[in-house]
DNA sequence: TATGAATGAGTATTCATTCAT
DNA sequence: GATGAATGAATACTCATTCAT
């Protein structure tokens, strides 16, 4: 489908020039056809936006899905759905995903993709709550560490390059592993953490 | 002094509407200056970010070096070097702090940002390493863990709002908590942690 | 095309009021046009200068060429290219002609225009060395004497008027006159001036 | 006098950036003091210009009162103004001099400025028909020959670089033989021309 | 004399969007 | 399906000029 080359292109640029420095004059020239054929597939430039949020968001969602019928404890279907979430936020959708906020949508696309937040959001917190209940994770502050954890997730979308260190499964699994056993030291260790592969770059804070 | 007037002003309207949806007639006309004016302060809109970023990032900075000098273990200074982070997140400046890019610099101020995340992202780590040195801390993926960490807290500046459920403070230490404590039960229990205060309101993705 | 009148009318503008004078928004009035459509024929205001100068200085280069081949004496092929050169300064688009320079323009701009300038001004030497050469102009600084023609011959731009006075090949014939005889009386003379036409007029230093 | 400075500074500016590259805050800057300290000596940008203009007149005016006393015959008279008039134009306020236009000046001080230059150029023509009438100079079209001079000379501040090449005199004696000469040989030859100095420059359109 | 602070009026340029074809 | 041509609206930035001090 066309359609979706341009969601793809535009989700690039998007994320590599941001939303306000990328112009459809860009996305049109990248796909080599006029400006107005892009307003054949899409309505206009929030819509685009849009487009790329929920194509990043959707595999989230089926994760969430998915994940309701096991039978695992809460901790293990937690994992699974983190790890189908780091994915998506490594995406090409994964900018678009973590930075489509109310300050660049009109108020009832702004509202729709809250809808679509809270929702991932609610399904965190249901698993989180159900493996405290089964036991597989300890009592904690719900609605925190929901925040801590979507948002070390979402951090991903800006600093992660595609083919340049660690690949999104082994992110997400050294992310599993430092949000289960936490800073402070157990009395029975039973599992080391791995090392950094590349100790040298360093921009946490972007 | 009024250009600390301008650059906080500034610095609400870009994170309440965003950079690019904020000109600088909307930032004169709340100062109720005229445009011209605010050019007499700060050379260009760039420069204004840039200044907003700083006047963010300075406080953790301070943070950072204070700390070196501590004698408490690494957890100990982690942690309020983490508070502090916290709440410069949360601050006027937060938003600015956390999404100024390179997409909206020139090269110069680019690298030039760049360089400060850094500097507290390798500090970050330092005070892991130290931590897992003096045995305060478990051994960990150090870089991952700092940025899991910088990611949480720098998220932060997306849901936070003043007045509003928890203080700064309040979420600073919630966040500690959770990276102290992790989600594996531990065999035994010598702290339970606190319930969320605002169970409705869910917006992690964002 | 449309282009070229976007070119005449900005030549037109920038002769009457001047480069700086012109805001682009007074030729898109002109033309009855958008701002933006005049960017969709040139990409900027710079760009409109030079291309007003090239087709200014385009009929003078075909002179040059034409020359090249005729087998008249020097100072006669000297003639017909300065009879050309007036005509060009005389027309819409002899005034950027002339005050395109490197203050109004970009450095690659300005150095792309210098070097169609010393063309012209090589073109205009070499005939005055091969006049000398064949004896149909006497001995003389050829630099210098280059300099003088092409001053006085742009300088009409600075006072011709259109349907005013006397027609650009008028000026052009009176100029060869007098740099062909110059202003020392000659033992015997052959051919008496004209009078001034308009010997009221006088604004030579304008 | 400081006034004298700030317009020899304005003059110097204007010449190599052009009166509307200028912006006052250069002036200042360069002479070290605060914009308002401008307007102290000078209204307006536009009387600056005209200061500047007047600083360059002036020896011509002079010149051509001196040369009325004087028993010479008139194109002995004629080219001690030419002379003047080419050291005027080489000197700081040449630039001014020539390009000081109705283009960038309000009516009145425009309609001054002309009537400045139309002392000029009926002096001028005036000695021309002087020399007409006493057998020093050839008949000739007295207006178009008056123009054919301010024009080429009046050209030299385009090209002309202090301390580069030769001096103003020469180059105004040099423009003397010319237009006393003439292009086409004559049957007696008494004077030969001297050569160029620099025959590698070339830039006698600009 | 001199200036720090301020501004009104512009001005080039960009861009999402439209429409006739 | 696709595009060439056009535009309304916005926006960062500049600058001559003023005025209270």
């Amino acid at each position: 489908m066309k359609r979706d080359a341009v969601i793809q292109v535009a989700a690039q640029f998007f994320a590599h020039h941001g939303y306000h420095n990328t112009s459809l004059d860009d996305i049109a020239k990248a796909l080599d056809v006029s400006k107005p054929t892009i307003y054949y597939y899409v309505p206009n430039k929030e819509q685009l936006l849009f487009e790329c949020f929920v194509a990043g968001l959707e595999p989230i969602r089926t994760a969430l899905r998915d994940v309701k019928v096991s039978k695992e404890p809460g901790r293990e279907r937690l994992n699974t759905v983190l790890r189908q979430y780091a994915q998506a936020v490594a995406s090409d959708y994964g900018w678009c995903m973590v930075i489509a906020e109310h300050q660049d949508l009109s108020p009832s696309m702004s509202s729709h993709i809250r809808t679509l937040k809270v929702e991932i959001d609610q399904g965190i917190r249901r698993l989180l709550r159900e493996g405290v209940k089964d036991g597989s994770i300890q009592p904690c502050d719900v609605k925190m560490t929901a925040f801590a954890m979507a948002g070390a997730l979402n951090w991903i979308a800006h600093w992660y390059r595609a083919n340049q260190g660690m690949t999104a499964p082994q992110i997400a699994d050294a992310f599993v592993t430092i949000f289960e056993e936490g800073l402070r030291p157990r009395a029975a260790r039973r599992k080391s953490a791995t090392r950094s592969t590349r100790p040298d770059s360093s921009k946490g804070l972007s």
